[in-house]
DNA sequence: AACTTTATTAAGTTTACTTCA
DNA sequence: CGTGAAGTAAACTTAATAAAG
Protein backbone atom coordinates (compact mmCIF):
# COMPACT_ATOMS: atom_id res chain seq x y z
CA UNK A 1 0.00 0.00 0.00
CA UNK A 2 1.29 3.77 -1.01
CA UNK A 3 1.26 6.46 1.00
CA UNK A 4 -0.84 8.27 -0.55
CA UNK A 5 -3.13 5.36 -0.52
CA UNK A 6 -2.34 5.23 4.05
CA UNK A 7 -3.27 8.49 4.22
CA UNK A 8 -6.35 8.26 2.18
CA UNK A 9 -7.53 5.25 4.48
CA UNK A 10 -6.52 7.14 7.58
CA UNK A 11 -8.77 10.33 6.45
CA UNK A 12 -11.94 8.14 5.20
CA UNK A 13 -11.77 6.23 8.89
CA UNK A 14 -12.10 9.32 10.24
CA UNK A 15 -14.25 11.68 7.69
CA UNK A 16 -14.87 9.73 4.58
CA UNK A 17 -16.61 12.38 2.82
CA UNK A 18 -14.08 14.45 3.43
CA UNK A 19 -11.85 11.88 2.18
CA UNK A 20 -13.55 11.43 -1.35
CA UNK A 21 -13.86 15.31 -1.53
CA UNK A 22 -10.53 16.37 -1.26
CA UNK A 23 -8.45 13.05 -2.38
CA UNK A 24 -7.95 11.29 -6.15
CA UNK A 25 -9.58 8.67 -4.52
CA UNK A 26 -13.33 6.93 -4.98
CA UNK A 27 -15.80 5.74 -2.54
CA UNK A 28 -13.85 1.98 -3.30
CA UNK A 29 -10.76 3.49 -2.83
CA UNK A 30 -9.82 3.66 -6.43
CA UNK A 31 -7.53 6.36 -7.54
CA UNK A 32 -8.60 5.72 -11.20
CA UNK A 33 -11.81 3.86 -12.60
CA UNK A 34 -11.43 0.49 -13.55
CA UNK A 35 -11.30 -0.59 -17.17
CA UNK A 36 -14.96 -1.66 -17.47
CA UNK A 37 -16.20 1.61 -15.65
CA UNK A 38 -14.09 3.69 -18.27
CA UNK A 39 -15.39 1.72 -21.45
CA UNK A 40 -18.60 2.15 -20.40
CA UNK A 41 -18.53 6.23 -19.78
CA UNK A 42 -16.61 6.19 -23.17
CA UNK A 43 -19.38 4.72 -25.00
CA UNK A 44 -22.04 6.83 -23.62
CA UNK A 45 -19.69 9.64 -24.45
CA UNK A 46 -19.68 8.51 -27.86
CA UNK A 47 -23.00 8.46 -28.24
CA UNK A 48 -23.57 11.70 -26.43
CA UNK A 49 -20.95 14.29 -25.08
CA UNK A 50 -23.78 15.71 -23.15
CA UNK A 51 -25.32 13.15 -20.33
CA UNK A 52 -28.69 14.32 -19.44
CA UNK A 53 -29.45 14.58 -15.72
CA UNK A 54 -31.83 11.30 -15.40
CA UNK A 55 -28.80 9.10 -17.51
CA UNK A 56 -25.93 10.33 -15.47
CA UNK A 57 -27.77 9.34 -11.94
CA UNK A 58 -28.40 5.52 -14.09
CA UNK A 59 -25.19 5.64 -14.96
CA UNK A 60 -23.62 6.39 -12.06
CA UNK A 61 -25.37 3.78 -10.38
CA UNK A 62 -24.45 0.83 -12.85
CA UNK A 63 -20.64 1.92 -12.40
CA UNK A 64 -21.23 2.43 -8.44
CA UNK A 65 -20.06 5.82 -9.03
CA UNK A 66 -21.42 9.41 -7.72
CA UNK A 67 -23.10 11.05 -10.09
CA UNK A 68 -21.01 13.81 -9.03
CA UNK A 69 -18.14 11.92 -10.59
CA UNK A 70 -19.36 10.82 -13.66
CA UNK A 71 -20.21 14.08 -14.24
CA UNK A 72 -16.81 15.55 -13.43
CA UNK A 73 -15.44 12.63 -15.82
CA UNK A 74 -17.81 13.89 -18.93
CA UNK A 75 -16.76 17.40 -18.19
CA UNK A 76 -12.72 16.23 -18.14
CA UNK A 77 -13.44 13.91 -21.60
CA UNK A 78 -15.09 17.10 -23.12
CA UNK A 79 -11.58 18.70 -22.30
CA UNK A 80 -9.54 16.37 -23.56
CA UNK A 81 -11.86 15.74 -26.71
CA UNK A 82 -11.61 19.20 -27.62
CA UNK A 83 -7.97 19.75 -27.05
CA UNK A 84 -7.91 16.40 -29.88
CA UNK A 85 -10.03 17.86 -32.04
CA UNK A 86 -8.27 21.30 -31.84
CA UNK A 87 -4.19 19.49 -32.59
CA UNK A 88 -6.39 17.60 -35.64
CA UNK A 89 -7.65 20.74 -37.42
CA UNK A 90 -4.22 22.07 -36.66
CA UNK A 91 -2.67 19.67 -38.45
CA UNK A 92 -4.88 19.81 -41.23
CA UNK A 93 -4.19 23.16 -41.55
CA UNK A 94 -0.37 22.92 -41.41
CA UNK A 95 -0.96 20.65 -44.05
CA UNK A 96 -2.60 22.48 -46.80
CA UNK A 97 -0.20 25.63 -45.69
CA UNK A 98 2.38 23.97 -46.76
CA UNK A 99 0.89 22.03 -49.73
CA UNK A 100 0.44 25.96 -50.68
CA UNK A 101 3.59 27.10 -50.26
CA UNK A 102 5.13 24.38 -52.40
CA UNK A 103 2.84 25.83 -55.02
CA UNK A 104 3.32 28.78 -54.78
CA UNK A 105 7.08 28.56 -54.63
CA UNK A 106 6.95 26.66 -58.04
CA UNK A 107 4.56 28.68 -59.56
CA UNK A 108 7.19 31.87 -58.23
CA UNK A 109 9.86 30.05 -60.39
CA UNK A 110 8.17 29.77 -63.44
CA UNK A 111 7.30 33.29 -62.82
CA UNK A 112 10.48 33.79 -62.97
CA UNK A 113 11.70 32.07 -66.06
CA UNK A 114 8.81 33.51 -68.66
CA UNK A 115 9.65 36.89 -67.42
CA UNK A 116 13.38 36.37 -68.12
CA UNK A 117 12.34 34.99 -71.38
CA UNK A 118 10.77 38.04 -72.37
CA UNK A 119 13.64 39.85 -70.98
CA UNK A 120 15.69 37.95 -73.83
CA UNK A 121 12.81 38.44 -76.33
CA UNK A 122 12.61 42.62 -75.95
CA UNK A 123 16.09 42.78 -76.14
CA UNK A 124 16.47 40.79 -79.39
CA UNK A 125 13.30 43.28 -80.59
CA UNK A 126 15.37 45.99 -79.23
CA UNK A 127 18.43 45.24 -81.47
CA UNK A 128 16.09 44.38 -84.59
CA UNK A 129 14.56 48.04 -84.49
CA UNK A 130 18.30 48.98 -83.89
CA UNK A 131 19.35 47.93 -87.17
CA UNK A 132 16.36 48.84 -88.84
CA UNK A 133 16.31 52.53 -87.87
CA UNK A 134 20.23 52.75 -88.95
CA UNK A 135 19.68 51.55 -92.24
CA UNK A 136 16.70 53.22 -92.70
CA UNK A 137 18.26 56.75 -91.68
CA UNK A 138 21.01 56.20 -94.39
CA UNK A 139 18.33 56.28 -97.14
CA UNK A 140 16.48 58.96 -96.24
CA UNK A 141 19.92 60.72 -96.28
CA UNK A 142 20.07 59.97 -100.15
CA UNK A 143 16.82 60.83 -100.81
CA UNK A 144 16.66 64.13 -99.43
CA UNK A 145 19.16 65.75 -101.86
CA UNK A 146 16.87 64.70 -104.72
CA UNK A 147 13.17 65.39 -103.67
CA UNK A 148 11.18 68.56 -103.18
CA UNK A 149 9.96 70.38 -99.89
CA UNK A 150 6.36 68.00 -100.09
CA UNK A 151 8.04 64.78 -100.07
CA UNK A 152 10.76 66.01 -97.13
CA UNK A 153 7.80 66.76 -95.26
CA UNK A 154 6.67 63.23 -96.29
CA UNK A 155 10.04 61.43 -95.55
CA UNK A 156 10.27 63.33 -92.15
CA UNK A 157 6.64 62.22 -91.02
CA UNK A 158 7.60 58.30 -91.82
CA UNK A 159 11.06 59.05 -90.00
CA UNK A 160 9.26 60.66 -86.62
CA UNK A 161 6.64 57.75 -86.82
CA UNK A 162 9.70 54.98 -87.21
CA UNK A 163 11.47 56.83 -84.26
CA UNK A 164 7.95 56.68 -82.05
CA UNK A 165 8.08 52.88 -82.63
CA UNK A 166 11.42 52.22 -81.34
CA UNK A 167 11.15 54.43 -78.27
CA UNK A 168 8.87 52.40 -76.21
CA UNK A 169 11.58 49.87 -76.22
CA UNK A 170 14.50 52.58 -75.63
CA UNK A 171 11.92 54.05 -72.87
CA UNK A 172 11.87 50.17 -71.17
CA UNK A 173 15.80 49.99 -71.31
CA UNK A 174 16.23 53.32 -70.20
CA UNK A 175 14.95 53.26 -66.64
CA UNK A 176 18.07 51.96 -65.35
CA UNK A 177 20.52 54.17 -63.25
CA UNK A 178 23.48 52.45 -63.97
CA UNK A 179 23.64 53.69 -67.80
CA UNK A 180 23.86 50.59 -68.90
CA UNK A 181 20.66 49.16 -71.27
CA UNK A 182 18.30 46.71 -69.71
CA UNK A 183 20.47 46.76 -66.67
CA UNK A 184 18.15 44.92 -64.36
CA UNK A 185 18.87 42.52 -61.93
CA UNK A 186 17.46 39.20 -62.54
CA UNK A 187 16.09 38.71 -59.14
CA UNK A 188 14.78 42.08 -58.64
CA UNK A 189 12.09 43.00 -61.00
CA UNK A 190 10.11 44.82 -58.72
CA UNK A 191 10.74 48.33 -60.36
CA UNK A 192 7.34 49.49 -60.92
CA UNK A 193 8.34 51.13 -64.15
CA UNK A 194 9.93 48.19 -65.33
CA UNK A 195 7.22 45.80 -64.36
CA UNK A 196 4.40 47.95 -65.68
CA UNK A 197 6.08 47.90 -69.36
CA UNK A 198 6.01 44.56 -68.86
CA UNK A 199 2.90 44.05 -68.27
CA UNK A 200 1.78 46.85 -71.37
CA UNK A 201 4.18 43.56 -73.53
CA UNK A 202 1.51 41.34 -72.41
CA UNK A 203 -1.37 43.08 -71.64
CA UNK A 204 -1.03 45.46 -74.65
CA UNK A 205 -3.82 46.97 -77.00
CA UNK A 206 -6.55 45.91 -75.03
CA UNK A 207 -7.36 49.85 -73.27
CA UNK A 208 -9.07 50.10 -69.89
CA UNK A 209 -9.35 46.68 -70.17
CA UNK A 210 -5.38 46.54 -69.88
CA UNK A 211 -5.12 48.83 -67.17
CA UNK A 212 -7.58 46.78 -65.61
CA UNK A 213 -5.82 43.68 -65.91
CA UNK A 214 -2.74 45.25 -64.53
CA UNK A 215 -3.87 46.18 -61.52
CA UNK A 216 -5.12 43.03 -60.60
CA UNK A 217 -1.80 41.88 -61.60
CA UNK A 218 0.57 44.46 -59.27
CA UNK A 219 -0.23 43.15 -55.59
CA UNK A 220 0.89 39.74 -56.75
CA UNK A 221 3.84 41.01 -58.36
CA UNK A 222 4.70 43.01 -55.41
CA UNK A 223 3.91 39.87 -53.45
CA UNK A 224 6.06 37.55 -54.96
CA UNK A 225 9.46 40.33 -54.16
CA UNK A 226 8.58 40.30 -50.75
CA UNK A 227 8.46 36.82 -49.44
CA UNK A 228 11.84 35.94 -48.59
CA UNK A 229 11.05 34.64 -44.82
CA UNK A 230 8.89 32.03 -46.41
CA UNK A 231 11.14 29.52 -45.56
CA UNK A 232 11.12 30.29 -41.67
CA UNK A 233 7.83 28.49 -41.32
CA UNK A 234 7.88 27.32 -37.96
CA UNK A 235 4.84 24.67 -37.02
CA UNK A 236 3.85 27.14 -33.57
CA UNK A 237 0.56 28.99 -32.55
CA UNK A 238 1.85 31.68 -35.08
CA UNK A 239 0.65 30.01 -37.41
CA UNK A 240 -2.61 31.77 -38.78
CA UNK A 241 -0.89 35.45 -37.64
CA UNK A 242 1.37 35.07 -40.93
CA UNK A 243 -1.87 36.68 -42.33
CA UNK A 244 -0.91 39.74 -40.32
CA UNK A 245 2.37 40.98 -42.72
CA UNK A 246 2.47 43.65 -45.23
CA UNK A 247 1.96 41.55 -48.45
CA UNK A 248 -0.92 38.79 -47.52
CA UNK A 249 0.39 35.70 -49.61
CA UNK A 250 -2.96 34.67 -50.36
CA UNK A 251 -2.97 37.56 -52.93
CA UNK A 252 -0.69 36.05 -55.19
CA UNK A 253 -4.02 33.71 -56.08
CA UNK A 254 -6.71 36.25 -56.53
C1' DA B 1 -39.74 43.61 -14.50
C1' DA B 2 -36.08 42.92 -11.20
C1' DC B 3 -34.16 39.96 -7.97
C1' DT B 4 -32.39 35.62 -5.94
C1' DT B 5 -31.39 30.73 -6.11
C1' DT B 6 -29.96 26.70 -8.33
C1' DA B 7 -27.83 23.99 -11.86
C1' DT B 8 -24.76 23.47 -15.57
C1' DT B 9 -20.83 24.43 -18.37
C1' DA B 10 -15.97 25.69 -20.04
C1' DA B 11 -11.61 26.84 -18.73
C1' DG B 12 -8.05 26.65 -15.75
C1' DT B 13 -5.77 24.66 -11.59
C1' DT B 14 -4.46 21.24 -8.02
C1' DT B 15 -3.34 16.78 -6.43
C1' DA B 16 -1.46 12.33 -6.48
C1' DC B 17 0.21 9.13 -9.07
C1' DT B 18 3.14 6.74 -13.12
C1' DT B 19 6.80 6.64 -16.35
C1' DC B 20 11.21 7.36 -17.94
C1' DA B 21 15.82 9.15 -18.51
C1' DC C 1 18.34 1.86 -6.79
C1' DG C 2 17.11 6.72 -6.00
C1' DT C 3 15.62 11.03 -8.12
C1' DG C 4 13.46 14.65 -10.51
C1' DA C 5 10.95 16.15 -14.65
C1' DA C 6 7.10 15.30 -17.51
C1' DG C 7 2.73 13.40 -18.34
C1' DT C 8 -1.86 11.94 -16.88
C1' DA C 9 -6.47 11.34 -14.68
C1' DA C 10 -9.59 12.67 -11.20
C1' DA C 11 -11.20 16.34 -8.62
C1' DC C 12 -11.60 21.11 -7.66
C1' DT C 13 -12.36 26.35 -8.42
C1' DT C 14 -14.14 30.12 -10.76
C1' DA C 15 -16.91 32.81 -13.76
C1' DA C 16 -20.55 32.92 -16.97
C1' DT C 17 -25.13 31.68 -18.29
C1' DA C 18 -29.85 30.09 -18.16
C1' DA C 19 -34.02 28.57 -16.04
C1' DA C 20 -37.20 28.59 -12.21
C1' DG C 21 -39.41 30.73 -8.40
Amino acid sequence: MTEGEEYCLARMSVDPFMAMKKSNYNKNNQRRFSDEQIKSLEMMFESETKLEPRKKVQLARELGLQPRQVAIWFQNKRARWKSKQLETEFNILKQNYNDLASQFESLKKEKQALVSELHRLNEEVQKTHEEKRLCCGDQAAVVALSSTDHESENEENTRREQEEEVRPEMEVCEKGDDGVLCGHHNDDYDDGGYNNDIKREYFGGFGEEADHLMNIVEPADSCLTSSDDWGGFKSNANLLDQSSSNCPWWDFWS
